[in-house]
DNA sequence: AACATATATATGATATTTCACATATGTGTT
DNA sequence: AACACATATGTGAAATATCATATATATGTT
């Protein structure tokens, strides 16, 4: 992982965000991230197949559904970025986190 | 500092490597900068005029020369964010350091 | 097999970024 | 004041990124 490919990858709002409630809740599916960043699923999708490609993200299909994680092999000063950016600024991605607890909630699934 | 601020900024190579290298020598004149990245003197401004703007870094006019440094009001988290980039990946500007080096012991002032 | 759901990708249009070049500004020297 | 040096900014062109929409693929269910 050279610095700056993470920089662009994380220089785009959408993966921004994903990447951060992806830390937060350890997994996360597109359709989670549908509901908590109230995106359209082609979208979605578009910037986690470029975090993926990057070897930002790492996906795993369960059934229907592709589950996407921090990448096993991203370097130890990557993952420390990652934190240090979602530890101290919970506010610009609290409100995402916050809709995808409630999406969970509300059954389970994609609906 | 918004996380998205920082990491477009530092999203470019002239400003990443810009930046790595202030980071190492601590501080840097514009000159500096053209010597050590080999790039023309309106691109290497341009660049560290959207670091300042952005608050990454500040600077300081000296005579005819500007010092650019890590602004003074940069929040931790974002300077953890730099070192972190910047010691785990020294083979991206280490030849950017040498030439820097080198400039500045072929004589004082800009040639 | 037909269908519904979840996700991925292709495509052309639009927006954003970066660039090279020209020019302007600021500073010290003669 | 004229000049040289260092830096900053304006401008339109070129490159790049992002988008919305349509369509393709993969999986599970009936």
């Amino acid at each position: 992982m050279m610095p700056l490919q993470l920089f662009k990858c994380l220089s785009d709002p959408t993966r921004l965000q994903s990447v951060l409630l992806i830390n937060h809740f350890d997994e996360a599916c597109v359709c989670d991230l549908i509901a908590a960043l109230e995106l359209d699923q082609p979208k979605v999708s578009r910037h986690l197949a470029e975090l993926r490609r990057c070897g930002i993200l790492q996906d795993e299909r369960r059934g229907k559904w592709v589950y996407y994680r921090l990448h096993d092999e991203l370097p130890e000063w990557a993952l420390d970025v990652v934190r240090l950016a979602a530890d101290n600024n919970q506010s610009y991605f609290s409100s995402a986190i916050n809709k995808l607890h409630q999406y969970r909630q509300q059954g389970p699934g994609c609906q």
